[in-house]
DNA sequence: AACTTCAGATTACATTCGTAAACGGTAAAA
DNA sequence: TTTTACCGTTTACGAATGTAATCTGAAGTT
């Protein structure tokens, strides 16, 4: 079962603060969205079906957790792409961006050190 | 208006083969999908409204071709995810997947190599 | 000229998604 | 205790998507 697009951005907010209240959620989401709060407890609903996260009682309201990590999460989606676009590699990947000329000073800067890093310790 | 991941596979035939008939589309996909011949004329459809690709006729059939660019499509979806959960840069991607420890031998050689050539020509 | 075939066009239909309104029950207030 | 307010639950609904069957018209065959 995956996370759609508009409930990433729940589980994004849920990895800010956690745990949260739906209030906390609406009010976070307000801030880059114009959803009207029954859309967000709908999303909020729709994950705790998937098992994406989990909503304890604590008295009147509920306190909502992620329980996917987002590191996973980020891995399956970069993963489902590098597949699909790059033959599951990443060097690749970001050959197109540097051919694109989209590789900042510090994308070099970074990678530079990434490399050199992964090239000693081993 | 965006492509679905059913309709990016018909494209990736079509980047392969350019100029393709239904049929070629039809056959090449059955190698890799379930997908009947009405499901994949539905998806050149729905391609050809969307101007992703052009049709022209060539007798009693047509002749499909990719209008919009592997490299652009590539490129569109890849920013995508950057912005969405790298915040919109490379590197970040790069140090996830060494963490993850999913970078090949070949993918760090191809890594130097292009840094390398980065920081020369600049 | 009538019959068949084949390719594209039209229609179909269940599911997911984005977006939200309406309902209902329990805690708080009067 | 009756009323109100609030929060979660249920229902809604159009658009997009995945998947495909059926219709139609023109081309080929008899």
């Amino acid at each position: 079962m995956s996370i759609s697009d508009a409930e990433s951005l729940v589980m994004e907010v849920l990895w800010e603060k956690n745990p949260a209240t739906s209030d906390d959620v609406v009010a976070e989401l307000a801030k880059t969205t114009d959803w009207q709060e029954p859309t967000v407890k709908t999303l909020l609903n729709r994950l705790l079906k998937k098992s994406a996260i989990s909503a304890e009682r604590d008295g009147r309201r509920y306190l909502y957790r992620p329980l996917l990590k987002r590191a996973d999460y980020v891995h399956a989606a970069s993963t489902t792409l590098l597949d699909r676009l790059f033959n599951g590699r990443v060097a690749p990947l970001v050959a197109h961006f540097s051919e694109r000329r989209k590789l900042t000073k510090k994308d070099i800067a970074e990678l530079k050190r990434l490399i050199e890093d992964l090239d000693h310790d081993r």
